[in-house]
DNA sequence: ATGCTTAGCGGACTGTGGTCCGTTTAGATT
DNA sequence: AATCTAAACGGACCACAGTCCGCTAAGCAT
């Protein structure tokens, strides 16, 4: 497969053959991506509006919601080229947030933990590591974020991307011998929601390390090893 | 005070004096949320327009929005009065939902975890009641529930309900020696969103009896006494 | 090159949430 | 009872997300 259009998740997609896009459509969907960052980047996020996408991509409505299922749509798949090499880090990079040894001498970004040195990295540090990197991940991107999730309700666990971060969470959860993997994962990314990021940030005032650390406890006493 | 308009929340509301509202005002009130109760009765609640709803109550568009901020406020007045007998049994009702001694011989509804038998219930167990009845009066009223929170972005950290199951949350998970209480509070809330709730049992399959199972694990992990 | 099929296009159109503002009237004051 | 004033009213109005459908042209087949 010759050059993904941008913006495809790193995930297996399902959906492999599919009719190639003509290259007028694959043109505008660039076009659109393009004006669309532009537009987000210079004004508020919600003041953008479809039509002002459409316009500066110079492109019919029709041709937006052809390509895109709707606002949201078009925020997720911004969002999806942004967070590849965060997906990339988890799937394939050095411990502690991926599965590879430690890089280097010592990673900075992890939460402590270490487990001795073990070659592999142990689920629940990378747990903690995928706990930060999101909630930074969140932040960074919060405005588009919340586009993305709050477009339609129930918008956030539809989105191709959730079934990645689940997984991943849920994987760990049960490497750590935890029960109820699944649920425990949903109970963690409804916590790391764009809409709670920024309420936590934004109205209670919290700072992103304060929650790094409130959260990475949370993520303690659900795997439940009491100090191992 | 006499007779407070219907919906009024139990807690102390601090806006207390504030000129009393005038007659028609308050029928025509009366009038919207009883049209609202019909229409979503008989309606599926998404297909319901304030439109429909001001002309069932036979008012103008105005004065519906006069009366409430927006779709979500309507929403959450009505299940306010629905709510009120569940805030009544936390705050004042016996254990382990209540603060006051077990009712009767033995309670049906709590989820085990005795602590022997004091006089008033331990906070892990009525926290364990509470997490178990919210979630039930979740899923009973979802679709207004989900309504209510997700009508405008963030909408559901901005109702006044949540400030109540935040605060009522959190006082249990302090007096249970929790660190981080607040924001522990608000990753269970979370957890019980009506967007996350629908997931698990419409999309998920799960039951309420599963879900109950799995978040009171998730409640004992946060609480951390590790079989006190 | 020519023709044909069908994906792609675009913008008028619709439905809905929410606002605005000129008019009405409850109820207090005299 | 007559007057007055601000709360309440109502429906025309607006903005914006998302749909529809007749037209265009990409690119394959001959």
């Amino acid at each position: 497969m010759p050059t993904p259009p941008t913006g495809m998740p790193l995930v297996p997609t399902p959906r492999a053959p599919q009719r190639k896009e003509r290259a007028d459509a694959a043109r505008n969907r660039q076009r659109v991506l393009l004006a669309a960052e532009e537009l987000f980047a210079r004004r508020s996020v919600e003041s953008v509006t479809m039509d002002d996408i459409a316009a500066a991509a110079g492109v019919g409505k029709g041709t937006l919601y052809r390509r895109f299922t709707d606002k949201g749509g078009l925020a997720a798949e911004l969002l999806s080229e942004r967070g590849a090499e965060l997906q990339r880090a988890i799937l394939e990079g050095p411990a502690p947030l991926g599965p590879g040894p430690a890089a280097g001498a010592d990673s900075g970004a992890g939460t402590s933990a270490g487990t001795g040195a073990g070659t592999a990295a142990d689920p629940a540090a990378r747990l903690e590591a995928f706990c930060a990197a999101y909630l930074a991940f969140q932040e960074r991107h919060l405005d588009l974020v919340l586009l993305s999730e709050t477009s339609s309700p129930g918008g956030r666990l539809r989105k191709r991307s959730y079934e990645f971060w689940r997984q991943h969470t849920e994987v760990l959860l049960r490497a750590a011998h935890v029960p109820d993997a699944r649920v425990r994962a949903e109970v963690l990314l409804a916590a790391l929601s764009a809409e709670q990021v920024r309420h936590w940030t934004r109205n209670e005032g919290r700072t992103l390390d304060d929650l790094t650390v409130a959260l990475t406890g949370v993520v303690r006493s659900l795997i439940g090893s009491p100090a191992a």
